[in-house]
DNA sequence: TGATAACTACCGGTAAATCGGTATTGCTTA
DNA sequence: TAAGCAATACCGATTTACCGGTAGTTATCA
């Protein structure tokens, strides 16, 4: 559906011409690599892949791509992580037809373009500093879940085969990482920040 | 560009007539106190109001117009509630046209369709027996929301004015209630049952 | 190969949460 | 209006979490 839409926006324009289209990213990949094209339309929300992970996927087989990220949503955190992975623009699904044109041209051209609603949202997550994903370790990370499991220490250390209090030790450093003060709300921000 | 996918979708079959379509729900509910329709295609995700909440809205004003959900998405929770509401189908977007027309005469036809994912989707919810609610009271609420923004019990008595002996046996109904057994499992199914 | 990060571990102490059981008061609604 | 639920509250006891500080051993990667 939104395929046809994306269709439908720019069959009126011919400084656009459609190459191709897929549902899912792996087709998406192999095309690709056989294939040319300068821009790609990428939707975030794939049935196979993530859309973060598609980026690089798409640069590694020809860098000189312009992705421009699409979805009906708006996180802060993931229009973050797709601009660190390199799309040149992004977009949701409400634009019109005149912007998605534009934005096509202007990263065609080696600009970038991120529409008001978009630039919006960038603005106010540097605002809020809420898009500052910290960096778990691998352990932590595990640990995180077995806490969000409701496990205590003393289940963790057993099943990690490890001493319960390396066990708190990360709990302390997954709550002063995540800047709350206990499981309840480590939780919470874990969740918000995507990192479970 | 959803909207214009569907439209796209639907020209091809002279079944369907659309008559309006439009970007928010207010606009469609003032729409729809003035003028008919059968059927109305709704997307769950709004920038206004809630698609949960669009469903009695609708039906409120003309009971016989059937409902036909639509997301990118797929939370069995939400497409249980929808259901609950009163909604006669639901499809997600990667919908065929085929599909979709089917959809819509099945609808107009007084009969129920869910694309062959939803029914997926609902028959893994009910053995997973993960789309019941359990009920809070406005206090539990309340009180599940100041766990989740890391206050102790104490605070949160201060800050309702009630005893902490109180807040604590609001905590333990709560934790009864989504069957958890401390305060970081307690946030984790809250949020995975949308309650936060 | 040397520095940095990750993982491990400990002590002592305080604070908070969890458990089990009980009970009163007010509101709501069948 | 009686039953049921919601909100309030308490006691005693145990467990778990949280804080501050410290430190040795492995990876790992520049």
């Amino acid at each position: 559906m939104v395929i046809e839409g994306l269709k439908t926006l720019l069959s009126d324009d011919k400084r656009v011409l459609i190459k191709n289209q897929f549902m899912n990213g792996t087709d998406t990949l192999t095309y690709l690599e056989k294939n040319s094209a300068d821009i790609v339309l990428l939707d975030v929300n794939l049935p196979d892949i993530n859309g973060v992970e598609m980026v690089p996927k798409i640069l590694n087989i020809k860098s000189n791509i312009g992705i421009i990220g699409l979805s009906t949503y708006s996180e802060p955190s993931i229009i973050n992580q797709m601009i660190k992975k390199g799309v040149k623009g992004y977009l949701l699904k409400n634009v019109t037809g005149e912007e998605l044109v534009d934005a096509i041209t202007q990263v065609h051209q080696g600009d970038f373009y991120f529409s008001s609603e978009i630039q919006k949202i960038l603005a106010d997550s540097v605002t809020q500093e809420s898009g500052d994903l910290p960096k778990l370790t691998r352990r932590e990370k595990h640990i995180l879940t077995l806490i969000a499991e409701g496990k205590t220490t003393n289940k963790i250390a057993e099943e990690l085969f490890i001493s319960p209090l390396t066990v708190e030790t990360h709990r302390r450093n997954l709550m002063q990482k995540l800047e709350v003060s206990n499981a309840a709300s480590l939780i919470k921000v874990a969740i918000e920040k995507h990192l479970i």
